[in-house]
RNA sequence: GGUCCUGUGGCCGAGUGGCUUAGGCAAUGGUCUGCAAAACCAUCUACAGCAGUUCGAAUCUGCUCGGGACCUCCA
């Protein structure tokens, strides 16, 4: 399927309007996402929205587009608090648990990246860190100042928003006033040095005791909250992109100054689409490090947590995601994640069951019609609810013609086949729980001699010794069912 | 306090002017089976409240009530 043939719409946050998806060459996306701030375990709130984009770009790589999907690593430059002003997250948690805070990035970048391997991402193409970018950084803050966008105050260097609103609209993508925010905002220690409260830092001086701290034209220092996205992304994408991503709670302020910086450096506006994933709640509320409203995904794999009581695949949560809109709010129970286990085994059985069903001259369903609803849920701002939805549809269809209810021609089986396979597993990211545990070849012979006995009791009728072998292979966690040419099991 | 979003059946969750029986899970009845399991068939519960616009609204508008996000690091 050819991303010409298709008309892909995406909900751009920017115009709060659904519009249909050009990119700015041909064929090709610019896809930046932003990361994580690696000081603490990634908790699964994190991970919804890296899994949303996750299937955004499969699927505009199984459109044929040729994507570079740039995620950062923020490893430095995020202010800890008020009350802590100017100090950098990184450099705190390093002191207190006495270690470099390269170690500390280090420990939570492998584990991020394991988690998202687990959730079967694919990594994305770049994966630039902050601390390495810090030159980039320094001369966007010089093309910012030399446009008069930026000023400096002891050693820091601040970002003029009433200036940058005179000739442009800041809060264009908050759909905020700046009167508004004026009004709002808090008193912040270092405000002083502001010419006013809405100016943010694009580089701030570095006390004595802190730890991160790099040369600059305007002396020892560390890099401004937003300013990372905005050189990384411009280094790798350019300075006017296609897609820029990212969880929902960074629209204000981050989002927003990042159109700011891009578009005071550059003169032009940086992203063509803003798309902003939504939040995972916990209890109804948001997930949170700072609130320790989480749920950390080893926790959820392992079963060891107070919420939800047992364990879970990776691969289930990914598909519990993938049964709403990226776009909405989505809680998290344990009544949820059971009823997606099971929609999932029963989508996964219909998938084994596609590869056996025998075809007929004729096809007694719209098999054509059925994969065009697919791309027609894709297209539609990446509707995976409902593309699973029509899944579903295929899966009772596949069922039905296994039973001789229904027919499938020999191409429409071929066709259903390609196309689930690739929007089950290659878009939706989806895998086939894992079997190892039944692929062992002394496991194979017991079995076959198990139920060979098992099948004789059921001959003569010892239904007490049948349903003995049964209930204890099902203690084993083996399942066995009857069916008519004999018994089939699996390990669980 | 300001800005924005949201309220769908037992649960989760799509849809957005007229027929979507959305879908999943659960429940009930049935087919199948020695019994189960699986699968299939059928049934069931709905659009927070009030008012308005309209030939027609769950879908648009207003108000009321509830929930949430952001305004401070946050996916």
């Amino acid at each position: 399927m050819n991303y010409k043939e298709n008309k892909l719409k995406i909900n751009n946050s920017l115009t709060g309007e659904k519009e249909v998806f050009n990119s700015i060459l041909d064929g090709f996306v610019g896809l930046y996402v932003c990361g994580p701030t690696v000081y603490s375990d990634v908790h699964l709130g994190n991970c919804r929205t890296f899994i949303s984009f996750d299937v955004i770009y499969r699927y505009l790589l199984h459109l044929g587009y040729k994507v570079r999907y740039v995620r950062n690593i923020t490893d430095a430059g995020h202010l800890e608090n008020d009350a802590e002003e100017g100090e950098d997250k990184i450099a705190k948690k390093a002191r207190l648990e006495q270690l470099e805070p390269m170690e500390i990035v280090q420990r939570y970048t492998l584990d991020f990246h394991k988690v998202l391997d687990q959730f079967n991402n694919l990594p994305p193409n770049i994966e630039p860190t902050a601390t390495g970018h810090i030159i980039e950084q320094i001369e966007m803050i010089m093309d910012i100042i030399e446009n008069g966008f930026a000023y400096e105050a002891n050693g820091s260097v601040y970002f003029d928003v009433e200036k940058y609103n005179e000739s442009n609209n800041y809060g264009e993508l908050s759909k905020r006033k700046i009167e508004d925010l004026v009004a709002g905002t808090r008193t912040l220690d270092g405000q002083e040095e502001k010419r006013s409260p809405l100016d943010f830092a694009l580089w701030k001086n570095a006390k004595p005791e802190h730890i991160m701290k790099w040369p600059s034209p305007w002396g020892l220092g560390f890099p401004g909250w937003h300013l990372e996205c905005s050189a990384m992304s411009t280094k790798y994408l350019g300075e006017s992109f296609d897609i820029h991503g990212g969880g929902m709670d960074l629209k204000f302020p981050h989002h927003e100054c990042e159109i700011a910086q891009g578009t005071a450096a550059n003169g032009s506006k940086p992203v063509n689409y803003w798309m902003h994933a939504n939040m995972l709640t916990l209890n109804g509320k948001k997930m949170s490090k700072s609130t320790g409203n989480t749920l950390l995904p080893e926790e959820l794999f392992s079963g060891d947590n107070e919420v939800l009581g047992r364990a879970y695949h990776p691969i289930v949560v990914r598909f519990f995601m993938m049964q709403a809109h990226y776009a909405s709010v989505l809680d998290f129970s344990a009544e949820a994640l059971n009823s997606s286990e099971k929609g999932f085994l029963r989508l996964m059985e219909a998938m084994k069951i596609l590869e056996e069903i025998k075809t007929s001259k004729k096809s007694s369903f719209d098999v054509e019609g059925l994969i065009m609803k697919f791309y027609n849920a894709m297209n539609d701002d990446f509707n995976t609810p409902i593309l699973v939805a029509h899944l579903f549809d295929a899966a009772k269809y596949i069922q039905a013609v296994n039973l001789g209810k229904e027919t499938i021609s020999e191409s429409d089986k071929k066709d259903l086949t390609f196309a689930m396979n690739e929007f089950v597993f290659d878009v939706l990211g989806l895998t086939l729980p894992s079997e190892e545990k039944g692929n062992n070849e002394s496991l194979e012979t017991v079995m076959e001699l198990v139920l060979q006995m098992r099948q004789k009791a059921r001959e003569n009728k010892d239904w007490t010794t049948a349903d003995a072998i049964r209930d204890k292979l099902n203690e084993a966690k083996i399942v066995v069912k009857d069916d008519k040419d004999g018994a089939t099991w699996k390990v669980q």
